[in-house]
RNA sequence: GCGAAUGUAGCUCAGUUGGCAGAGUACCUGGUUGUGGCCCAGGGUGUCGCAGGUUCAAACCCUGUCAUUCGCC
C-alpha cells in the first residue's frame, strides 16, 4: 500500500520513468515526498477529506491530498492556519497537499462574484461578506496554507462559451498566470502550476499551454473540461495538449473524473487527478466496484450478506456485507460516509496504481480495456463523432 | 351498556352544489466531474374500514356493521 521510497529529490523535480504509448508513468518530488503517476487525489476542500481520518487517508494508499483557497480562506482563514504552522500540522496529513486557487469557485458560485481585469470580487458563500482574490492574493493564501502544490487565479468557463469569450479568458488567465509566478519566483517553497484554458477550442488550448510554457511553471494544470462538454470533446483538448506540454514536466486535469474519464486522460499523456465524484458518491450511495457502479440504496441488498466488492482489499469489503452498508445509508448512520469514502477511495486509488503497473509494463491498452467493459454505455460517448 | 368523534397511500392528513383518487413525508429507480452530507429527474405504491342501498355517476348521500379514541354509566 505504501508507495516505494525514493531518493529524495529537489521538490519540482519530475522523473518520466515509463511510457506506454502516450501514456506516463513517473515521480514528482515535493518538499512533503514523492509521488507515483499517474495519481488520484482525493479532495480536502476544507482540510478534511471529508468523514476520513489521516490514518484512513493512508489506508486508502493516498499520495497527496487536494484542500481549497477558496473554502480554507473564509474559514477558519489562512492567517489563522499559518499561526498553527500550517495545513500540514494543522489537520495533521504529513504527505503532500495541492491546493486549488479559487478560480474554480469564481465560475461555480458566479452569481455571488463580478470579476475584472484585476481578479475576482466575490461574496462569501458562508456570511454574504465582500472579498477580492487577485492572483497574488491566492498565492499569498496558498503559502500561509503551506501548499504543496500550488494553483494560479484563473478563469474558468462553462461549456458552449464563443471562441472570442474563451479567447479572452485564455488571455486574462495567462496574465494572471505571469503575476502568480512573480509573486512565486522558481526556487520559492511551493510548486506553481500553470492552467491551461481555453474551452474545447483545441488552437486556443495550445495558444494557452504555450504562453505559460514561455512563463515557465513546475507543471501544467489543463482546467475548464468536464463542465458540460460531450465527452469526445474533452478527448480532443487533451489529444492537442500533448504534443505541446513539455514532456519533463507534470500534468493535471483538474476535477476529472469519472473512471473512464481517467484512463481515457491518462492515455493522452496525463499524470494528475482529482475528483469529488468518489467521496460525494460515496456520502449519495453509489459505489464504484469490480462489476461496475453499485447503488447500494437498492432494496435488492437489503439481505445481501456478501462483500460490496469481492476483488477490493478495502476495510470495508474485508469486514462489512452489502446489507449492513445498506442499512447504515438508509439509516443516515455518519458510520456509511466513512466505511463508503474508503470504499470509493480505494477503488480509484488502486486503480491508477494499476494504470501505473500496466504503464510499466507495456500493457496499458489492455488494462484499460478491462475498464471499459465495465462501463460500456458511457465509454461509447469518448468515441462519438463530434458534433 | 350509552353517547360522540374518527376511519382515504407505509406515516400525517387534504378532498362540497355527488363527476378520472390528492399533498407532504416515507418508499422505489436514475443522476451527481478543480465538494454545502446538498440537490436534481422520474415513479403512486390505494379494497377511500366492511356490507348493502339511492344515483347515469358515491370517498362524499342513506342503512347496517366493524375498529379506534374520548366522555358518561
Amino acid at each position: 500500500m505504501t508507495p516505494e521510497t525514493h531518493m529524495e529529490k529537489t521538490p519540482g523535480t519530475f522523473e518520466l520513468i515509463g511510457m506506454d504509448g502516450r501514456a506516463r508513468a513517473g515521480i514528482l518530488h515535493t518538499a512533503h515526498g514523492s509521488i507515483e503517476t499517474p495519481i488520484f487525489m482525493p479532495v480536502g476542500t476544507v482540510g478534511s477529506v471529508k468523514a476520513l481520518a489521516p490514518d484512513d487517508i493512508h489506508a486508502i494508499g493516498a499520495q497527496i491530498i487536494l484542500g481549497n483557497t477558496y473554502h480554507l480562506y473564509l474559514r477558519p482563514g489562512d492567517d489563522l492556519v499559518a499561526r498553527r504552522g500550517g495545513l500540514h500540522e494543522f489537520m495533521k496529513w504529513d504527505r503532500p497537499i495541492l491546493t486549488d486557487s479559487g478560480g474554480f469557485q469564481a465560475f461555480s458560485l458566479s452569481s455571488l462574484n463580478k470579476m475584472s481585469a484585476d481578479g475576482v470580487e466575490f461574496r462569501s458563500h458562508i456570511d454574504g461578506s465582500r472579498h477580492m482574490f487577485t492572483p497574488e492574493k491566492v498565492v499569498s493564501i496558498q503559502r500561509n496554507l503551506g501548499s504543496d502544490i500550488m494553483m494560479p487565479l484563473d478563469v474558468c468557463l462553462g461549456y458552449g462559451a464563443s471562441r472570442e469569450d474563451a479567447a479572452k479568458a485564455v488571455r486574462r488567465t495567462t496574465e494572471w498566470a505571469a503575476r502568480c509566478r512573480a509573486a512565486h519566483p522558481v526556487g520559492s517553497p511551493g510548486l506553481l502550476f500553470g492552467i491551461v484554458q481555453g474551452c474545447t477550442y483545441p488552437e486556443l488550448r495550445e495558444a494557452s499551454a504555450r504562453q505559460l510554457m514561455d512563463i515557465g511553471f513546475e507543471g501544467y494544470s489543463i482546467g475548464g473540461l468536464a463542465v458540460g462538454e460531450p465527452k469526445n470533446l474533452m478527448m480532443k483538448n487533451l489529444r492537442a495538449l500533448d504534443p505541446v506540454l513539455p514532456q519533463e514536466k507534470p500534468r493535471y486535469l483538474m476535477g476529472v473524473g469519472t473512471p473512464l474519464d481517467i484512463l481515457h486522460a491518462i492515455e493522452t499523456g496525463v499524470d494528475m487527478f482529482d475528483c469529488v465524484l468518489p467521496t460525494r458518491n460515496a456520502r449519495n450511495g453509489t459505489l464504484y466496484t469490480s462489476a461496475g457502479k453499485v447503488n447500494i440504496k437498492r432494496r435488492e441488498y437489503a439481505e445481501d450478506d456478501s462483500p460490496l466488492d469481492p476483488k477490493c482489499s478495502c476495510y470495508t469489503c474485508r469486514t462489512f456485507t452489502k446489507a449492513y452498508l445498506r442499512h447504515l445509508y438508509v439509516s443516515k448512520e455518519l458510520l456509511a460516509f466513512r466505511l463508503n469514502s474508503i470504499h470509493n477511495l480505494t477503488y480509484f486509488l488502486d486503480m491508477v496504481r494499476g494504470a501505473r503497473r500496466a504503464i510499466l509494463e507495456g500493457r496499458y491498452a489492455e488494462f484499460k480495456a478491462g475498464y471499459e467493459a465495465m462501463y460500456p454505455e458511457e465509454d461509447l460517448l469518448f468515441d462519438a463523432p463530434e458534433c
